[in-house]
DNA sequence: GTCGTTTTCTTGACTTGTTCAAGAAGAGAC
DNA sequence: GTCTCTTCTTGAACAAGTCAAGAAAACGAC
């Protein structure tokens, strides 16, 4: 998919969400597409490279508004950052690298609705599962998203 | 349990461990025995009201003791601070009220090592699941840990 | 097209949770 | 008791994220 295809795909999915179509959203979405569980300084990175200047105020926003209306999901593994996705609606899991922060998806082996069936619910009514997979990542793939710790000391 | 038998108990636990026993670490061990899924806020204020002025940052540097030597669990549900537990070694889940931040712990339905089978597992090698249950709390029981979210906007 | 309303973005300061660093105090071995 | 190593105190710093007020842009109505 192109830069213009990507960008039009954007835009139909904001306004079939009702949203408004502005610069900032398109290149947050598009940003995701490429760069799928980046964080927000990446998205920023991303977003600045491909659109010129954008407040990152206006990037936390326009990420608070996709969050909430479902069509960016946000993610945050213990002890990383929030990150964020464009893959949503399938309640897939993540693996993380405990070490080098590597990030990749995974489909529950239990079904469509994994994991929402506790054994005992505690008088909770569960409707979303967070799951996150921890461990060493043995050979590193191309297609997964790698990143770095920032310092030596951070808690993967 | 007494105050002084949950404090030898969490003398003797930091000495299994390996570990000094400190005013400071019996106290946080104790805290946490009386307030599981505590965040460092309530676990600092607990300490200090049970054993006199301690502070934060011996909070947070027995935290890290604690949680890397295993005798305590951190925990980190989407939009909330680090939360603590002593309850370790069962890799037990946790459901969140997204609204009210109310934590319980649940015993997943699979057994004893719930969900660290993927359906394919991208090249990791899986040893630990964090598994966090969202939705609403229907009836507030007793036993919970219950934690108001300190503002409206929370991303509960 | 352009006008007006509503929503969104910019700018810049601020809060909160957490970490860093240096020296003082305490724990445990002898 | 003394010595050594670890832990705690003090106080500053940092990073992610939020708040607030005004400027700018989107988009429906004309």
């Amino acid at each position: 998919m192109t830069r213009d295809q990507a960008a039009d795909d954007a835009e139909q999915r904001l306004r079939a969400a009702g949203l408004r179509v502005t610069r900032p959203r398109t290149a947050v979405l598009t940003a995701l597409r490429e760069h799928p569980h980046a964080d927000t300084d990446a998205i920023i990175g991303a977003v600045r490279t491909a659109y010129g200047p954008v407040s990152h105020q206006a990037v936390y926003d326009v990420l608070r508004v996709l969050t909430d209306t479902g069509l960016v999901r946000r993610i945050q593994p213990t002890g990383s950052v929030a990150r964020y996705e464009v893959r949503v609606g399938d309640n897939h899991h993540h693996v993380v690298c405990r070490r080098c922060g590597t990030i990749a998806d995974v489909d529950c082996a239990v079904g469509d609705t994994p994991c929402l069936t506790a054994s005992d619910d505690q008088g909770f009514e569960i409707d979303e599962a967070e799951v996150v997979l921890l461990g060493p990542v043995l050979q590193l793939q191309h297609h997964l998203t790698h990143h770095p710790p920032r310092k030596e000391s951070h808690a993967w």
